[in-house]
RNA sequence: GCCGGAAUAGCUCAGUUGGUAGAGCAACCGCCUUGUAAGCGGUAGGUCGCGAGUUCGAGUCCCGCUUCCGGCACCA
C-alpha cells in the first residue's frame, strides 16, 4: 500500500500498487496529459511503471531537462521505426541523445540520401499521428542475444552481448519496432510533436575507424513546434558569427587551392594577430619569460631523435636540399630543447621558461581541416617550462592564473578544462606519474574550477590539462593546455647540475594559453560575431568628411590619432555620409567620427558608434581621451555595455 | 583518411527536358556636394573548380582529380 510522497512534500496514500500515470491522474488530468516519466527515488522511470512501495515520486514532464532528454532519446526510437519500415533491410545499432537533439546509426548496404531523409521524416509524422504505445518489457540477457539474431540484427545482439551475463534487458516495443533500450521512453509516439531531422554522416561502428561505416542520421527534437522553430531560427542567427564568412565580410584572411589550411592573413587580420601576439608578449614579460625563435626547417636527424618522426612521419612536411633531408617544424619543443642545451645549467637557473611565437606546419588529415580551428600551417603561443619535480605544481598553478586572466579579458565564461592522466603506454616510473598527476590535480584545484578527468587520456610522455572554448555552433576545440613531459629532456640530452653538483635531467612543461593565434582568432571572430572590443579591433576610427570641404579637416584629425597608436583611417570619398555610415557600421568598426562644416569650425567630431549611439560632438583630444580609457581596459566599447 | 553534399562574375545566388551564360550588391566612369545604415545614370566584368569522355552541340549527362561544407576518425 504505497504512501507516495511529491516534491512539494505532500503526501498520496494508495491502498493498490499504482503506476506514475495514475499518480499524476490523481493530481489533475493537466499533469497526466503532459507526463513523460517519473523519478522514483532518484531513479527514472517510465510513466507506465508500478509503484508498490513507499517512495518519493517527481512527475516529468517536458519542462524538466530530463522530459527534455527522454522526449529526444524517444524521437530517435521513431526515427529507427521509421527507417525500420522504410528499409527493412537496414539495421539499427544505437541512437543516444545529443545537445538539442538525438541522433541514430543504422548499418545499411547504401548511403542515405538527402531524399531518403526527407522520406524518414514524413514516415516519422505519420508515425506519431498513429500515436502507438510504448510499451518495455524484460528479458534475460542470451534470450535477447538469440532474440535480436533472430531479427538479424548482427549490431544490437553483439551490443547485448557485451553485457554482463545476468543482467537483465530492457526492449522498448512500439507498433512493430522493438529495440534494445535502458529507457525510460514517453507513454506514446503522439508525444512527439516537434521534430526535425537535420542532417546524414558516415559514422564508424563503435567509433573505431578500422570499423565498417555506418551511416548516421541526425535530427533535433522540441516539445512543441514554437521551440522547434525557435531553435531553427537560433541556429541560422549562430551560422552568421560563423569566422569563415566574417572573415571575408571584414577583410579578414582568405584560403585558397593552392595552399589547403593555410592563411592568408589580410592587412586587417593580421593586425588582429599582431595585437593578440603582443598583448601575450605583454603578458609573459611580466611573469620571467624569455622569448625566442628558432628554424623552420631542421634536419630529420633531430627529430628522429626526438622520437617525432617514427610517430608522426605522415603528418610532416618533409624537404629536401643538397643531400639533406629536412623537416618543417611541426612543434617547437626540440628546438628549445636545443637552446637550453648551449651552456651548463645550473638548478639555480631553474624554472627557465622559454616562450616562442612559433610556426608550426602538420600535414593535417584533410578532412580535419576547419577554417581557421583546424589549420596545417598555425602559430602556437607556445612556451616550455624547464623545472624540477618540486616545481611542477607552483608553474602549473600559475599558469592556469595566468590563462584564466587573459580568458577573462576576452570575457569567454564557457571554458571546459579536462585533465587527462597516465595511459597504458608510457614512459616513466609510476611514482613519477603520481607525483606529476597530483601536482595536475592540486593546482586545478586551487582554482576552485569544474574540470573533468579524463583517465588514461593523458600523453605518452606524461598528464596534461587541455582548456576548451566553443565555436558559435557550440563545436568545442581546445586551446589552452600545460602538459609534463618525462620524455623529452632525456631523449635529447638536457640537464642541469642539482645543488649535490649531479647531472639531473630537468622536467619539461609544454603550454601554450591561446593555443594556435589562428584558432584562437577564429573563437574571437565568433564570439564577438566581428564587433571587436576597441583594443582588438583591426581599424579602431573612421573619421569620415560630409563633404569635400572637409578633406584637410579629416586628414587633419585621422593624423593626430594615427600619431598618438590609434590605428584610425579616413573616408574622403564622394558619397553621401549615410553610405558610409552603412558601410563603416557593417565593417564593425567600433568609432565614427563624422567632420562637416559645423565640426570643422567648432574644432570638434560627431562621434557615433557602429551600433548607431550619439555620442555627440566633442574635442579630438577629448575622443582620444574616451577610446584610450576604453582600451586600456580592454572591456567591451564603452557605449555598447 | 572515411561517408555524404557542393563548386557559375570580387560577394550572394538564379540558370527548364543538353541548344550562343543571368540578377542584385561590389568595382570602374560620369553627374550630384551630400548631416547619421543604400543619391542618380552609365560601363565593364565569366575557359561555369581542373582534366578526360558521351553528343552535331555540355554550366547541365558519365568518369577521374582538386578544394570547400556537414559529420566520423585523427589532433605530438
Amino acid at each position: 500500500m504505497p504512501v507516495i510522497t511529491l516534491p512539494d512534500g505532500s503526501q498520496k496514500a494508495f491502498d493498490h500498487p499504482v503506476s506514475v500515470l495514475d499518480v499524476a491522474a490523481d493530481i489533475g488530468p493537466g499533469l497526466a496529459k503532459a507526463t513523460l516519466a517519473g523519478e522514483m527515488d532518484g531513479k527514472l522511470v517510465d510513466a507506465s511503471y508500478t509503484i508498490e512501495e513507499d517512495g518519493r515520486l517527481r512527475i516529468i514532464t517536458d519542462k524538466d531537462p530530463e522530459g527534455l532528454d527522454i522526449l529526444r532519446h524517444s524521437c530517435a526510437h521513431l526515427m529507427a521505426q521509421a527507417v525500420k519500415e522504410l528499409f527493412p533491410e537496414a539495421q539499427v545499432t544505437i541512437g543516444p541523445v545529443v545537445e538539442d537533439g538525438f541522433y541514430y546509426d543504422f548499418a545499411y548496404e547504401r548511403a542515405f540520401t538527402p531524399e531518403d531523409m526527407e522520406a524518414i521524416e514524413k514516415k516519422m509524422e505519420e508515425l506519431s499521428k498513429a500515436d502507438y504505445p510504448v510499451s518495455r518489457t524484460v528479458m534475460d540477457r542470451d534470450e535477447a542475444v538469440e532474440f535480436f539474431r533472430g531479427m538479424g540484427e548482427e549490431y544490437k545482439a553483439e551490443i547485448i552481448a557485451s553485457i554482463p551475463a545476468g543482467e537483465e534487458i530492457s526492449l522498448y516495443k512500439q507498433g512493430e519496432f522493438i529495440d534494445l533500450c535502458r529507457g525510460p521512453h514517453i507513454p506514446s509516439t503522439g508525444k512527439l510533436k516537434a521534430f526535425k531531422l537535420t542532417k546524414l554522416a558516415g559514422a564508424y561502428w563503435r567509433g573505431d575507424s578500422g570499423n565498417e561505416m555506418l551511416q548516421r542520421v541526425y535530427g533535433t527534437a522540441w516539445p512543441d513546434k514554437k521551440s522547434l522553430k525557435q531553435y531553427l531560427h537560433r541556429l541560422e542567427e549562430a551560422e552568421k558569427r560563423d569566422h569563415r564568412k566574417i572573415g571575408r565580410k571584414l577583410d579578414l584572411f582568405h584560403f585558397q587551392e593552392e595552399a589547403p589550411g593555410m592563411v592568408f592573413w589580410h592587412a586587417r587580420g593580421w593586425t588582429l594577430f599582431r595585437v593578440l601576439e603582443d598583448y601575450i608578449r605583454d603578458k609573459l614579460r611580466f611573469r620571467g619569460y624569455e622569448e625566442v625563435r628558432t628554424p623552420q626547417i631542421i634536419d630529420t636527424v633531430l627529430w628522429e631523435k626526438s622520437g617525432h618522426l617514427s610517430k608522426f612521419d605522415d603528418f610532416m612536411f618533409l624537404t629536401h636540399s643538397e643531400n639533406r633531408d629536412y623537416a618543417v617544424k611541426p612543434m617547437n619543443c626540440p628546438a628549445h630543447v636545443q637552446i637550453f642545451n648551449q651552456g651548463l645549467k645550473s638548478h639555480r637557473d631553474l624554472p627557465l621558461r622559454m616562450a616562442e611565437f612559433g610556426s608550426c606546419h602538420r600535414n593535417e588529415q584533410s578532412g580535419a581541416l576547419h577554417g581557421l580551428m583546424r589549420v596545417r600551417g598555425m602559430t602556437q603561443d607556445d612556451a616550455h617550462i624547464f623545472c624540477t619535480e618540486d616545481q611542477i605544481q607552483a608553474e602549473v598553478a600559475d599558469f592556469i592564473q595566468l590563462l584564466f586572466e587573459v580568458y577573462a579579458d576576452f570575457g569567454f565564461d564557457d571554458i571546459l578544462v579536462k585533465l587527462s592522466t597516465r595511459p597504458e603506454q608510457r614512459v616513466g616510473s609510476d611514482a613519477v606519474w603520481d607525483k606529476a598527476e597530483k601536482a595536475l590535480e592540486r593546482a586545478l584545484d586551487t582554482t576552485g574550477l569544474d574540470w573533468d578527468l579524463q583517465p588514461g587520456e593523458g600523453a605518452f610522455y606524461g598528464p596534461k590539462i587541455e582548456f576548451s572554448l566553443r565555436d558559435c555552433l557550440g563545436r568545442v576545440w581546445q586551446c589552452g593546455t600545460i602538459q609534463v613531459d618525462f620524455s623529452m629532456p632525456e631523449r635529447l640530452g638536457a640537464g642541469y647540475i642539482d645543488d649535490h653538483s649531479e647531472k639531473q635531467v630537468p622536467v619539461m612543461l609544454h603550454r601554450a594559453i591561446l593555443g594556435s593565434l589562428e584558432r584562437f582568432i577564429g573563437i574571437l571572430i565568433e564570439h564577438y560575431a566581428g564587433s571587436f572590443p576597441p583594443w582588438l579591433a583591426p581599424i579602431q576610427v573612421r573619421v569620415a568628411s560630409i563633404t569635400e570641404k572637409q578633406e584637410a579637416y579629416a586628414e587633419k584629425v585621422t593624423e593626430m590619432l594615427k600619431n598618438q597608436g590609434v590605428r584610425a583611417e579616413s573616408d574622403l570619398r564622394n558619397e553621401t555620409i549615410g553610405l558610409k555610415i552603412r558601410e563603416h557600421a557593417m565593417q564593425r568598426i567600433p568609432y565614427m567620427l563624422i567632420v562637416g562644416a559645423r565640426e570643422e569650425n567648432d574644432n570638434t567630431v560627431a562621434v557615433r558608434t557602429r551600433t548607431g549611439q550619439d555620442l555627440g560632438g566633442m574635442s579630438p583630444e577629448a575622443f582620444l581621451e574616451r577610446l584610450n580609457e576604453d582600451i586600456a581596459c580592454r572591456g567591451r566599447n564603452f557605449l555598447e555595455d
